[in-house]
DNA sequence: TGTTTGCAGATTGTATTCAATGATTGTATC
DNA sequence: GATACAATCATTGAATACAATCTGCAAACA
């Protein structure tokens, strides 16, 4: 859908890249100007990525107040997370309705990249994990449905970044293990449900703490220092 | 996601809207001086909402070569009724699982809207019959679900412009009464076949010929036309 | 003391400009 | 008559320039 030829292609996979890995964490600020002269672009280049994040969810757009990352509420948080049930889940029902043999061996490559830089480059893992989700929405060979996948995992990483604390509250890679089996077998069943507790596992590592939910409301944490009011 | 205030939003508005009531058909360019001179606006401005349409997968936007409406090809409208049938299929099963009484309400008023230009006005019926579909989605509560639906059903009016020949090969009116009822009894199961053999039946009227699958190719129209050659 | 108003400075919105690319047409050659 | 090449034209890509808006701070005021 996007081309890659045009120069604010590279600046929109930078920051997409960047937002995804948590580098660029929710609610910085992305001034036009500054981002321009980090890729050597004028700003009307940097807008036009801005505005395909700005669509995709990842960058918040206001008028006249600039581009910034998205700060996901954590309402939208599960609102995201139910939706990311809904989008696996028909990706493992289709799965399970083709040949299987393919789709094991391109999932067995892709664990075995996981496992190897588990535990030694932490960045790399994280970005592995999203891709195996990616990759078996992309093996059901529907497009659209990849789409809506990538773009989902993305906003889940984001969301990760708003509210997790434990950092590696991602996948488990054990987890992808069991689930490459289960579709082994063509166990539908047990492959769906297999899914669904992973996610159900992501998202609770993610969102265990809603006392925490509004870090960024000054007030809000700030009221739990207040002391007691001297005229009631 | 996308704010009004800004110059872009009227030409995004108006460029969606005539895509989606077919008055733009499949493959007509976009040259962004004409439609900036339409609007009284600048390229810049136009290329804005250029972008938005190309993410939403109504305009294809190729470089150096410029905008044109999207042209979805036979598999591309399969993978969209299929992505249509899996979101709306989530949208039955959650309405379900909440209170009838407000939704009800709001589809019946729905309903009425349908009904009252149902022969009248074409071009609203039509959009009337798209807005029956998002107005469910939305009902969900759940701002990612309603913007897909709102997406997908965009997208298939594209399709439709495509594909269907008979103009009508739109949402019927008392399938949506239909659903409205098995909605109201609180049954899902009816309500989930209603809403699938609705959606299947719109394909069917959309996708029923094939042979008709590229219509926009000037020499195989034209070679209908052509004499019999004088020497063979 | 707290609130409001007005003025820089910074940042974005939009238009304009120049360069680059692609499509089309015309011409020459085989 | 067909093909290859070159020139022209139209259109887009990207940068710059100007206008509009917002932010923060400071001074004036209640």
């Amino acid at each position: 859908m996007y081309k890659s030829s045009t120069r604010s292609f590279p600046v929109y996979d930078s920051l997409r890249q960047a937002i995804i890995e948590q580098a660029l964490k929710p609610g910085v600020k992305l001034p036009e100007d500054s981002i321009g002269e980090t890729f050597g672009v004028s700003r009307t280049t940097v807008r036009n990525a801005l505005v395909r994040l700005d669509a995709e969810g990842l960058v918040d757009l206001q008028p006249n107040r600039g581009a910034s990352v998205a700060e996901p509420t954590i309402e939208e948080a599960y609102d995201i997370f139910e939706m990311r049930q809904c989008l696996e889940r028909e990706v493992i029902q289709r799965l399970c309705k083709m040949d299987p043999k393919p789709i094991i061996k391109a999932l067995k490559a892709h664990l075995k990249e996981e496992e190897k830089y588990l535990g030694k480059d932490h960045t790399r893992s994280i970005r592995l994990a999203g891709e195996f989700h990616i990759l078996l929405a992309e093996l059901t060979g529907s497009k659209i449905l990849a789409n809506y996948v990538n773009e989902i995992v993305s906003r889940c990483s984001l969301i990760l970044a708003r509210f997790a604390q434990v950092h590696s509250a991602e996948c488990g890679v054990e987890e992808h293990a069991e689930l490459i089996a289960a579709l082994a077998e063509g166990d539908a069943e047990r492959a769906s449900a297999c899914m669904h507790s992973h996610l159900h596992g992501v998202q609770d590592r993610a969102l265990l703490n809603p006392e925490d939910a509004e870090p960024d409301n000054v007030a809000q944490i700030l009221s739990r220092y207040r002391p007691a009011k001297t005229k009631p």
